[in-house]
DNA sequence: GCAATATTGTTATAATATAACATAACACTC
DNA sequence: GAGTGTTATGTTATATTATAACAATATTGC
């Protein structure tokens, strides 16, 4: 259940990442009483297939070719479901959606998310988070949501633009 | 050229607004070479119909009661050129299109935006995006554009929910 | 087992966006 | 001011993302 502040890196193993989330999303569950289905697994692991944020119908193609479902209400319901218990986040500025790396503790849903090799890593947000509600309360604005999504190169990509193509 | 940095609020006079965006149009298309033709001005003018963002297709439809163009490339290719030019801005989380309050300014594409009048105030943005470059720079992640979208109650709606929906 | 609820399946369609190619307008040169 | 290259717009078709509405099935609690 706890994971590693910093982003994914080129060289870290993938498939912890990928248990850890699964082990979040049924402690998580078990305590809201909510029901992580076959379907509603299946789909939060190939959100997890890697750090980059996946489009809807993506892991709808990808459900198909493990003989999984067939439409799209099947997948953005699973979808909804998860970003419902914070165990996934979606990415606006991609209509993509990806994994919580850290649900359950309340982030503020910010992203770096690289241009080169696709990958978002999640933001603890304490500082960014406080200036946008610094900000706002300045003008008179009660914050509720922020979406903090910042594109550019990660530390991987700055170094060697071809290293970091990994999960 | 120089406006208000504070947010719409519920009274100003909008067709200043207006006036306002379209003389910095011209004078940032004169400075720069682009051409502000009859279409993008309308386009420009629909965006700026409120301080709410605007959807593409509604655009559209805007266009056509007033015996314009046709079809979606009309209205996307005006917008891209708008984009292009830092003359409105793309709301990520909406789908939808805003007016830029100060083109030229360099500003990061900060928005607070209410969730009960639907308007979207554009931040200047210093502080914010000084506290993302800092937080990136720790991880070293190299930060090329920030997308920072707040939602909650501004204060005409704080104060009384149903006074703010105004241009 | 049975009723109530939650989940998934299925069909259709809405909303947003772009590709590809044709035509028209403009602007520059001679 | 006719010719030419460039930019802008028109037009048709289609891609991509998302939801509505209703049917069928599975699960839970009794």
């Amino acid at each position: 259940m706890t994971r590693s502040e910093s982003p994914p890196g080129a060289d870290h193993d993938h498939r912890l990442c990928v248990e850890a989330a699964i082990a979040d999303a049924q402690a998580i569950c078990a305590a809201r009483g909510g029901r992580l289905t076959a379907l509603r697994r299946r789909v939060l692991e190939l959100v997890w297939a890697s750090h980059r944020p996946v489009g809807a119908y993506a892991i709808l193609d990808a459900l198909d070719r493990r003989g999984g479902a067939g439409a799209p209400p099947t997948v953005y319901r699973a979808l909804e479901f998860l970003l419902a218990h914070g165990l996934i986040h979606r990415i606006e500025s991609l209509n993509a959606y990806v994994g919580c790396s850290r649900p359950g503790h309340r982030n503020a849903g910010q992203f770096l998310i690289c241009t080169d090799c696709g990958n978002a890593a999640e933001l603890d947000g304490g500082s960014v988070a406080a200036a946008v509600v610094a900000e706002a309360t300045r003008l008179g604005f009660a914050v509720e949501r922020q979406t903090v999504e910042v594109s550019g190169l990660c530390a991987d990509c700055t170094v060697d633009p071809e290293a970091a193509d990994v999960g």
